[in-house]
DNA sequence: GGGACGA
DNA sequence: TCGTCCCAACGCAGA
DNA sequence: TCTGCG
């Protein structure tokens, strides 16, 4: 008697179009499986929900205890989106919150992610990307990590290739290792690892140092100005988003983009002209994870010594 | 997406 | 038990 | 003070 080869069973039935499974110890119900998310692609938010169950080991170490923004999508890419960062009374007592007062006195309390159930419950309330913060609850004021983000206009892929390129040039030379993934958008994300020891402030005021050297090189098709209409056309160096409560599509994330595209951690020798936002997505995302395994681990390691790196470039490049 | 409301 | 309505961010750079 | 920005 051969044994038949059973493909492995998906998390959510393909049969049923809602479905309540507990995970972590939570009940979470899944509607509306079979409603089209990605139209031209034919992804349904099954797909979406199978996707983060299967991705859910490698990410959940990039959302745990982090407080986050959602970013939700109920009809789809190209329906009505809208943020929601306040889940007081309308979060399933299984999951995690910090209350956070704001500037007018008005008392929220914030999503603090902390498992896979907190993955599947944003994604169940149409969260098609996911927004952590860049610093976790024991240490809300201090960043694990500094992000520059290049947020290219109108230009080719390419180009942003070339940007990181010279950021990486910038900082191999003060001796900085970073981790570049794409945003799955039009851009890419490098990631250099702080060790929650130092404030959003300072953080802010590294990625201005670096981003200033690399505009220094290449002015002719990146800027650095806050105004869209001042860039002229030019790629932006993004530096302030290095800020508490602001966020950017985290690693592993889908994005509400044509393709579903995945924020994919890569390495620098794959950070070459040709390379595009399209070549990762919600179909090969997984199995490159098996091949590759997480290539984003070292972002949550040991973080630099800002003074020292600081000094150097100061000597380097005067 | 889901909760409150009235028909 | 429906259909309809309504709600769901934020802080700050820079002008 | 207000708007644009991501
Ligand atoms: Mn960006
Ligand atoms: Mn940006």
């Amino acid at each position: 008697m051969t044994k038949a080869i059973k493909p492995e069973a998906s998390f959510l039935d393909p049969a049923k179009d809602s479905q309540s499974v507990k995970v972590n110890g939570c009940l979470l119900t899944f509607n509306h499986l079979s409603k089209v998310y990605w139209p031209e692609d034919r992804i349904t938010k099954r797909d979406m929900f199978n996707y983060y169950d299967q991705v859910a080991e490698y990410m959940v170490p990039y959302l745990k205890d982090r407080p986050m923004s959602l970013n939700r999508f109920p009809n789809g890419i190209y329906g009505p989106s809208f943020y929601q960062k306040n889940v007081k009374d309308k979060v399933p007592g299984c999951m995690a919150t910090m209350p956070h007062t704001n500037d007018k006195g008005e008392e929220k309390e914030y999503l603090v992610a902390t498992n896979k159930a907190s993955l599947l419950w944003m994604a169940s309330l149409g969260c098609i990307e996911i927004n952590p913060w860049f610093s976790r609850v024991q240490s809300a004021g201090n960043p694990d990590f500094c992000v520059i983000d290049l947020d290219p206009d109108k230009q080719h892929f390419d180009q942003v290739v070339s940007a990181a390129q010279e950021i990486k040039k910038v900082l191999d030379a003060i001796g900085v290792t970073a981790y570049p993934k794409t945003s799955g958008s039009t851009g890419m994300h490098i990631y250099i690892p702080l060790g929650a020891k130092y404030t959003y402030d300072q953080s802010q005021m590294f990625a201005k140092i670096i981003v200033s050297l690399v505009h220094k090189q290449i002015p002719e098709y990146t800027s650095m100005e806050r105004m869209v209409r001042k860039r002229g056309g030019k790629m932006y160096l993004d530096f302030l988003q290095n800020r508490p409560d602001a966020t950017i599509a985290g690693v592993y994330s889908l994005r509400p983009k044509p393709g579903a595209t995945v924020s994919m951690p890569l390495s620098w020798d794959e950070v070459k002209p040709g390379l595009t936002m399209r070549d990762f997505t919600i179909h090969n995302a997984i199995q490159r994870l098996k091949e590759t395994g997480d290539l984003f681990r070292g972002v949550l390691g040991k973080g630099i010594d800002l003074e020292k790196t600081t000094e150097k470039a100061q000597s380097i490049f005067q």
